[in-house]
RNA sequence: GGCUCUGUAGCUCAACGGUUAGAGCAGAGGACUCAUAAUCCUUUGGUUCUGGGUUCGAAUCCCAGCGGAGCCA
């Protein structure tokens, strides 16, 4: 039975630039939208910028231009990345659209109507500079608390203290750095508890959620009342005009998920089809995709608001975990973070299609980006295991084509197809990993069997040609099987398989019955073998980009930097002579005696601040282990922000004379390699080293 | 601080409360030479974070501790 669906991705903020923590969503939806349209269902997958909002309103200003070049200037940017990456939307459209504003209208009515519309004043922090009223996040001062300085307005990244913005101490905008100045203002509430008991059960029955969002929602909303949700912000405020309250705008959370239906309705309108059949009628399955961090607008405030105003619910909210980079949170100070863009200069998005698809789950688990293991993947699996078939196969048969009888392979064939199911549940399940490992169990079966019939063996006689022939039907049907049900993660792999044996591959079935009788095209290389150098690179690129590249900034190009450092040899990790050039290694000895001089420790930062008159300097305090702790000023503050630093391990040199310095008594000094500036580096133990411990 | 997850081989991950905890990669040895130093065979790696408890039986369930991630409208 063919279903009907609806896909979405979460909307894209039209402030920043894609990077490769928002492809894990990206391409994890793009994969199961490939596999719903290659098994036959009827499958539209939507998606739009999100363009309103305090954010974008104050940039415009900042850079002297209107909100609406800002979001058309992203807008291309962000389409440019999708298409890169091989993201097909069937339409990608913009929250600051007509249908938006009319979708908002109505289900703002709906809302009216069922009297869940109040209204309140409200003290909040006022930009007078900037003339807009702040968001929580857009205020910055000293804790509370613990006092720590320059902590955002809602919590505090030192003590996790969380608060009210006007309690902080000594506020200042993040925007103009005024002192905004307390106002009061006349707000309007949805009063979500209302339908507490819906929500209630929508959350935990059924399939809608995975188990640990539901037991989330229940143990963190839905145990007390549900507070009213403030979806009024007061001018000025880019967005839309609420109709019946003038001066008031709806909040951006309010208008970006009704992008959802906006777009579908652009699409609608572009294909002739009735919006009503997509959002408001049991044929259609409303599949959203989002992470992590913005569960509970799609759990709790954007079902009730559907359910309100009559469209359909979604079928399932599929939510995903975040990407780290090498085991650690994606940072720009530290050069794991990566644009899209900076990505697709050196590296082919295959790649990273198969190596998210290798990693994902149907669990809200985090998913590492480890750079080595991502070259290793690659080789090894797809090029290694699965193009190496074709790549060793086709040129034997090109001469002859396939066989015109699908020959005896001992039940490989069938046994492969006998798997369709089973990995179609897997991709259904948004279980990929799952399914890429159970697609290469059989591109290791196939690669026995090549080496096992040794075509290579029988081309060096004449009289077995047709024997090499069948072998390589044999194989190639293989690899063309496993091109199938890579599909939808290599889109690219299996147009180019078409081609390579003239028959271009449409759908899942097809992994059903062996092509015979087709010529066989020459063979070109179907993907490279990723070269670690060049994912050297790429992370070199990313760290010397500017820290957050805004899109009105005129673009430095850094691919004329990374160009520039003479191109010198690599070894196989793709390390070039490029550190050593700099700095030549020392040619005079050090003795045994001078090293143990040196007392390396293993310290713990406790606190870390920054100093005031110093751009240079942050003060550390480290912890040897008890209440032994050592005051140092080092030299990190533009690679670090403070509040990273703190808990986690370094090593330091501890009798280093005090030295006195302007802002007090620096008692020692922490390792790191790089050359400074930006380029600082700190060291780490690997664990199970403990506080204290001396380095030998 | 509260909540939801999470900790298994060097790395990434599996394992309905039930054989001797398994795969891929990496490592070691061998075969092969068609293939992008690819492939095939054999093989070394585990105190399942720690400490208690429940059970005939615990990686799995419970409690506590330690570490990691996220959220807190």
């Amino acid at each position: 039975m063919t279903r009907q669906i609806l896909v979405t991705s979460a909307l894209p903020y039209a402030n920043g630039h894609i990077h490769i923590g928002h492809l894990v969503e990206y391409l994890q939806t793009d994969i199961w939208v490939r596999f719903q349209k290659l098994v036959g269902n009827r499958c539209v997958y939507v998606c739009a910028d999100d363009t309103h909002g305090t954010a974008i309103m104050i940039r415009a200003r900042q850079e002297g231009r209107s909100e609406l070049e800002v979001i058309a200037e992203m807008r291309e940017s962000h389409l440019k990345d999708f298409t890169g990456f091989g993201i097909e939307f069937d339409n990608y459209g913009s929250t600051h659209s007509d249908e938006n504003r009319a979708l908002c209208a109505e289900i703002w009515q709906s809302l009216r109507k069922a009297d869940l519309i109040v209204e309140r004043t409200v003290e909040r922090f006022y930009d007078p500079v900037e003339e807009t009223f702040l968001a929580d996040r857009f205020v910055k001062g000293t804790c509370p608390v613990c006092e720590s300085p320059d902590q955002y307005g809602d919590n505090c990244e030192k003590c996790g203290a969380t608060y009210d913005a006007t309690e902080v101490i000594d506020p200042i905008s993040i925007f103009s750095g005024a002192t905004p100045i307390r106002r009061e203002s006349l707000q309007l509430f949805v009063e979500l508890e209302k339908l507490h008991g819906w929500l209630n059960e929508w959350t935990q029955t059924g399939e809608h959620l995975q188990e640990e969002i539901a037991n989330y929602l229940q143990g963190h909303f839905l145990s007390k009342p549900l507070r009213d949700w403030d979806v009024s912000r007061p001018a000025r405020y880019f967005g839309f005009e609420i109709p019946d309250s003038p001066g008031k705008y709806w909040f951006v959370w309010f208008d970006a998920p009704i992008g959802y239906i906006a777009s579908t309705h652009q699409w609608c309108k572009a294909h002739g089809e009735k919006l009503e059949d997509w959002w408001k009628s049991d044929q259609t399955e409303i599949h959203h995709f989002i992470g992590k961090d913005i569960t509970y607008f799609h759990t709790l405030f954007w079902p009730a608001m559907l359910k309100t105003a009559g469209f359909n619910l979604p079928k399932k909210v599929h939510i995903h975990g975040f990407l780290q980079v090498n085991g650690e949170k994606m940072s720009k100070s530290k050069g794991v973070f990566v644009t899209a863009s900076t990505y697709l200069k050196h590296l082919d998005p295959a790649y990273l299609r198969y190596y998210y698809a290798s990693k994902l789950s149907s669990r809200t688990e985090d998913l590492d980006l480890n750079l080595d293991e991502f070259v290793a993947r690659i080789n090894s699996d797809l090029v290694g295991k699965v193009v190496n078939l074709a790549s060793r196969t086709a040129r034997f048969a090109q001469p002859t084509g396939l066989s015109a009888q699908y020959p005896d392979d001992g039940g490989l064939f069938a046994e492969a197809a006998a798997e369709a199911d089973k990995i179609a549940e897997l991709y259904e399940t948004c279980e990929y990993a799952k399914a890429m490992r159970a697609i290469m169990v059989l591109a290791e079966k196939a690669n026995k069997y090549v080496e096992d019939n040794a075509p290579w063996t029988l081309k060096k006689d004449p009289a077995q040609a047709g024997q090499l022939q069948d072998v390589c039907t044999v194989a190639l049907n293989l690899f063309r099987q496993l091109a199938i049900y890579l599909a939808p993660v290599l889109p690219q792999l299996a147009e180019q398989t078409g081609r390579l044996l003239n028959a271009p591959m449409k759908s899942w079935d097809e992994a059903q019955t062996p092509l015979v009788a087709s010529p066989v095209n020459p063979f070109e290389h179907l993907m490279k073998r990723v070269d670690p150098a060049q994912v050297q690179v790429m992370t070199e690129e990313s760290q010397s980009a500017p820290a957050a590249a805004p899109a009105a900034t005129p673009q430095v190009d850094s691919s004329s930097a990374a160009a520039t450092p003479a191109p010198t040899t690599a070894n196989a990790f793709g390390d070039t002579l490029e550190a050593l050039t700099k700095e030549p290694l020392t040619e005079a000895y050090c003795s045994i005696d001078d090293f143990v001089k040196v007392d390396l420790r293993v310290g713990r930062v406790l606190t870390a601040d920054f100093v005031d008159g110093s751009d240079k300097l942050l003060k550390l305090t480290l912890s040897l282990g008890g209440d032994v702790t050592k005051t140092i000023f080092a030299g990190i503050r533009q690679a670090y922000e403070p509040a990273t630093l703190v808990g986690r391990m370094v090593v330091f040199c501890a009798n280093l004379a005090p030295r006195k310095m302007r802002f007090g008594t620096s008692e020692g000094m922490v390792l790191a390699a790089g050359e400074g500036g930006t380029q600082v580096f700190v060291l780490s133990p690997d664990s199970g080293a403990k506080v204290g411990h001396r380095i030998h």
